[in-house]
RNA sequence: GUCCCCUUCGUCUAGAGGCCUAGGACAACUCCCUUUCACGGAGUAGACACGAGUUCGAAUCUCGUAGGGGACGCCA
């Protein structure tokens, strides 16, 4: 094994956007083949003609690039066009290919033409189940002679292909696997099953062990809700002569439920994270931490240092819970230490989508995002966060209201407009605020919670948030003028 | 129903027979910092599913029970 390359792959099947349990696994197979020089292999599962589409391929490539899985092999990111040796990546493409192997098992007597009807297979799945045992299909058909198949098929007939399950001499299959403790399936575990629909399109047990045969896949980390369908492929593997790769069954991850994460558990697919103003980076790190954990008990990672340090070894085999309020953690820590200038780049069209108009220089933007960022969990968080810095007119919170009923509100806020007004310069200094502050706290005598709240109301509408002396530098001068005027407008009496 | 997998704080986990009166992180709570809110800092509370066995010694090994999950498709 060490002297052979190392070669895994990501197999989505194209029905919508990218699922955080795919990412995952597309995430712990990238980051094993970046570890040991290994290549990684984008192929895409289209057999499901039904459900497969073109444009669902292209969501699954967006996301796999903004999180930053790049693919050595596979189809190109927007020409899909295939790059790589083993092509084609995509299996609607591979026909040829599986309709070879299946003559192949056809001939050897491995496979035969099965006419059974879905009403007819759901009679014996009943009647299986009732006298317990495992549902599987009884054929008919599985010693007639390929001829005679062949004569009622030109009549019309269609039939899907079923592999034969050698049910003469029972025996135990042993998959060693690098994740959970060795499995041991029973040969009669399964029963025959369809290796070549009617369509003669190729069903995923099929396609998936000769594929990963032909494209010399070494390694395979999988969820582990295709620890059953592994049989069948060692059967195929087995039949055909292909070299097994080495599996790892990944733990599933859950719900709050403890159910298998769906779209009813709320954000499940990884484009929902990337609209809502998470980082790839944070969601790269905490989905690895699902199941994975960082040998020096690393909490937060990059993804250099993830592919630096991961091993299946430190694998976990059970299933964990998706923790929303985690992921935010951990995506607040990413934010904190990107570079302003790189995070303004990335919250800028979160603030354009929210319709903010906010002054364009450089240093002001940096001075708001220092002032901001600790605050912030997610990009959109900048929204609200700049929505007081705006030009656009306030509305005061709910909270202020108390604020507004103080006798010494409306002084404190008359003499801090005027003062304001007063200002030579369109933006105040922080010393000059500060001065203001001091002139009016003597001048009124007021002070502590009755001077700066009330002042607060008049900035940013409510009695709570940043400091004030970090903050009116910020803001224009007619600015505040403005929304002094409007909080004084709005105290009765 | 049948088969397979899994089982440490609410959640993610560390733990590969003595280092464990079980460690860390998120969340919760308390305090400190702060003329507010956050950030930050310091603490508190909180778990080896259960029962047998092996052993001088078990969270760690074995068996059983219970619970959870997955698979059983002309989906992947």
């Amino acid at each position: 094994m060490s002297n052979s390359e190392v070669r895994v792959r990501f197999a989505p099947s194209p029905t919508g956007y990218l699922h955080v349990g795919g990412a995952r696994t597309a995430l712990y197979n990238y980051l094993f083949a970046k570890r040991n020089g290994g290549k990684f292999i984008l192929r895409i599962e289209d057999t499901d003609e039904a459900r497969s589409t073109e444009e669902f391929i292209r969501m699954q490539m967006d996301d796999l690039k903004w999180l930053g899985l790049d693919w050595d092999e596979g189809p190109e990111w927007k020409t899909l066009k295939d790059s790589g040796a083993y092509g084609p990546y995509r299996q609607s493409q591979r026909l040829d290919i599986y309709k070879k192997y299946a003559d192949q098992l056809m001939d050897s007597g491995r496979a035969y033409y099965c006419f059974l009807t879905d009403p007819e297979i759901e009679i014996q799945r009943q009647a299986a189940m009732k006298s317990g045992r495992p549902p599987q299909v009884n054929s008919p058909y599985r010693n007639w002679p390929k001829e005679k198949a062949l004569e009622k098929m030109a009549k019309g007939d269609k039939a899907v292909v079923r592999f034969k399950v050698k049910d003469e001499e029972k025996r135990d299959y042993h998959l060693p696997d690098l994740v959970r403790s060795d499995v041991r399936f029973p040969s009669d575990m399964v029963g025959d099953f369809v290796l070549l629909r009617a369509s003669g399109m190729p069903v995923y047990n099929f396609c998936c062990a000769v594929d990963d045969a032909l494209m010399k896949i070494s390694h395979v980390f999988r969820a582990e809700d295709h620890l059953s369908n592994t049989l069948r492929q060692m059967m195929i593997y087995d039949e055909l002569g292909f070299k097994q790769p080495q599996f790892g069954h990944i733990s599933l991850i859950l719900g709050s439920d403890r159910q298998k994460l769906s779209k009813r558990h709320g954000a499940a697919s990884c484009h929902e994270y990337k609209v809502n103003g998470y980082l790839p980076e944070a969601l790269n790190n905490f989905i690895a931490l699902l199941g994975w954990s960082s040998p020096n008990a690393q909490e937060i990672l990059t993804m250099k240092e993830m592919a630096e340090q991961f091993h299946y070894d430190r694998l976990n085999s059970a299933a964990a819970v998706f923790d929303p309020q985690k992921l935010m953690w951990v995506n607040s820590q990413h934010l904190r230490a990107l570079p302003n200038e790189e995070l303004w780049k990335l919250v800028e069209p979160f603030l354009n989508e929210a319709g903010l108009t906010l002054p364009s220089d450089t240093d002001w933007r940096m001075k708001a995002l220092e002032v901001y960022k600790t605050g912030m969990n997610t990009l959109k968080d900048a929204v609200e966060a700049f929505r007081p810095l705006s030009e656009s007119p306030i509305e005061l919170s709910p909270e202020a209201q108390e604020t507004l009923t103080w006798p010494s509100t409306r002084i404190v806020v008359e003499a801090w407009r005027k003062g304001v007004e007063q200002t030579g310069s369109d933006y105040l200094s922080e010393e000059q605020f500060n001065k203001l502050q001091d002139q009016i706290k003597d001048e009124q005598n007021v002070k502590g919670k009755h001077l700066f709240m009330p002042i607060r109301v008049a900035v940013i509408g409510k009695p709570h948030g940043t400091e004030l002396k970090m903050l009116v530098p910020l803001l224009h001068k007619r600015t505040l003028v403005a929304r002094a005027e409007n909080v004084l407008s709005q105290i009765k009496g």
